[in-house]
DNA sequence: AACCCGTGGAC
DNA sequence: TGTCCAAGGGT
């Protein structure tokens, strides 16, 4: 059994039943997809649902006010996403005709679509032959050929593009990275991954190597910087007041009290 | 290329 | 309690 082969046939045994999954449209598994830019799918799952509801086609989506997607998107994080999203459902309604494009090169313009998100799309929704190479893609690869260039960087998002292609072969291009990503997710996990009964543990570089913790070489975050928002709640029997963050900076466009920022907690 | 953008679960 | 970081993308 060559490496799709073994990977597919895992798949099909332990693949999650997800609701995005049981879709042809398109619109649904782009607007998974950008859900789950960043995201545990335990944690986009109940937006994935409010919006296929809220809005059951791109069209009702481009046809909402901005303020009404965000608000629908309100907890998830990384609100880009979402005026993104309103964004190019917009454009797919307005100069697509309501119909999402459906090649690599045309999807990948989109605003909040990225190489990984543009190759996802293009693979699952319309066949097309594209990596989309995620975190758990570049883990399990990185650990099953012993590859060390420090991700994520554009030289791997390259390095490990050419090599799901040729792995790929002349599998479904969607079901093969839908499987890739999977087997990152359930197998081939962050922390303590389950070699002992893992499909490829005969020919894995790390596992022989004994290396499996040290793979995949990761490129160092950024630090964080703490904030601290000290909140006055101004409120009379009927009103409460709210100010918007209209300034290009966390949380724009969304709703708050008015507030002090220091840079220590609690002046 | 480096930095920014959120939230919540795992440890 | 603190640190790490997830189906990345924009600038």
């Amino acid at each position: 059994m060559d490496f799709a082969g073994t990977l597919l046939n895992w798949y099909n045994d332990n693949k999650r039943p997800l609701a995005f999954r049981a879709t042809t449209d398109p619109y649904k598994i782009w607007l998974s997809e950008i859900i789950l830019q960043q995201t545990r799918v335990e944690q986009g799952m109940p937006y994935y649902h409010s919006f296929t509801n809220a809005y059951p086609t791109i069209v009702d989506l481009a046809n909402a006010h901005e303020d009404a997607v965000i608000r629908l998107w309100q907890g998830l994080g990384y609100y880009s996403r979402a005026r993104n999203l309103h964004q190019t459902a917009k454009i797919v309604a307005n100069q697509y005709g309501g119909k999402f494009p459906s090649t690599y090169t045309e999807i990948a313009q989109l605003k909040g679509i990225g190489p990984y998100t543009a190759g996802a799309i293009a693979s699952i929704a319309f066949g097309e032959k594209a990596a989309a190479v995620d975190g758990n893609v570049y883990r399990f690869l990185a650990r099953y050929f012993g590859i060390e260039t420090p991700a994520p960087s554009e030289k791997a998002r390259k390095e490990f593009t050419a090599i799901v292609l040729d792995l790929m072969g002349n599998a479904h291009p969607g079901t093969f990275n839908q499987a890739l990503i999977e087997f990152g997710a359930l197998q081939c996990k962050p922390q303590s991954p389950a070699c002992l009964l893992c499909p490829f543990n005969s020919s894995c570089y790390a596992l022989a190597k004994g290396r499996v913790n040290e793979l995949p070489v990761k490129n160092k975050m950024a630090a964080r910087r703490t904030r601290y928002f000290n909140y006055f709640i101004i409120k009379n029997d009927k009103q409460l007041l709210l100010q918007q963050r209209t300034a290009k900076d966390i949380w724009q466009q969304l709703y708050e009290f008015p507030l002090v920022e220091t840079k220590e907690p609690h002046p």
